[in-house]
DNA sequence: GCAATCTGTTTGTTTGTACAAACATACGGG
DNA sequence: CCCGTATGTTTGTACAAACAAACAGATTGC
């Protein structure tokens, strides 16, 4: 924890964040950077507004159900809940209860270790999430992926990937 | 309400939402659409916490600062700042607010147009800015722009920057 | 000079995080 | 078997930040 062997020379102070030795970015880095920082910004709130508009949904809820309807069982335990939908755990709870509170999920104990529950997808969740889907599909297509033109798929996918893996997913371990 | 177009039959009716002719995603921009998601969802999390850390500030005050610092007098409009950073007025005006308090930013009434103000950045703004800058070069670096090789980098700013200009700003607009 | 419009601010609500405490259950060593 | 600790979840409080809608002041056109 306390040695931080990044650095090229001895250093004798605290030496807090200052990295004496970053490359700045280069244009095509910067304008890169400026764009998905505008996407990361506006795009949450244009697809919750979208979603909600259009089905009731927020974006978390509508992801949380998905994450349940693609889950073997169609139910999940509330960490792996947590850790797949990127979300905090009292988040979370809370926002189960508004799913439960309209039976688009249910809440029961886990067989076999009483100290967990499961969020399992019920009929009508299912039935709402397939109500929003097309809706959602469109929107999908008409907001963001229509304008993904001229670009490798996969590399993108790969590289947004590894995005997630080495930050999202390691903050949400550490905060075990 | 009354009406729940679930049919397969054709309809008569104003037909809503229902996107009958959308073509579902194929697995590649469907795997993209669910990286991409994520990053939307993870990412200005992230960033914001690193950046509450390192430096105290939030991405979107981090935003703010940055747009005035690169306006003409670093100055501009409260409307045009939040044109430029893509968040609501009144959001605006509670970050400005914000930032008064701590003497980055000052509002002076417009000369000629009574109604307006302007953000101002202050030298102390300024110096905040630049303070933090380095870090956020370091992090943005480490989180994202490491990761994102393989990839045609004026190509993907290109298409965020369509994804962006079709939606948000017209979303801006239309909130006028 | 008055109404319509523009610009910004105020207010109320929503959603989320963080942190701590309360529980219940699980597990492991004596 | 029993006690102490670990784990998974819920709950409560405090707080931050965002949006939408209502509002107020200034300006402009007629």
């Amino acid at each position: 924890m306390t040695a931080d062997a990044a650095d090229p020379q001895p250093l004798s102070g605290p030496q807090p964040v200052t990295p004496v030795g970053t490359q700045p970015l280069t244009p095509v880095e910067d304008e890169a950077w400026r764009a998905l920082t505008r996407v990361i910004v506006a795009l949450p709130r244009i697809m919750d507004a979208d979603l909600l508009e259009r089905a009731k949904l927020t974006l978390n809820e509508y992801l949380v159900l998905m994450s349940l309807s693609e889950a073997p069982g169609r139910a999940l335990r509330m960490s792996e809940l947590a850790d797949s939908v990127l979300i905090s755990f009292s988040g979370l709870t809370r926002l189960v209860e508004r799913l439960e509170r309209d039976s688009s999920v249910r809440r029961e104990k886990i067989e076999g270790d009483g100290r967990g529950s499961r969020a399992v997808l019920t009929d009508a969740g299912l039935a709402r999430l397939q109500a929003a889907w097309p809706s959602h599909l469109e929107s999908v297509r008409r907001i963001v992926m229509d304008h993904l033109t001229g670009l490798d798929l996969p590399a993108l996918t790969a590289a947004l990937t590894r995005v997630i893996d080495e930050n999202a997913l390691a903050a949400a371990r550490r905060r075990r």
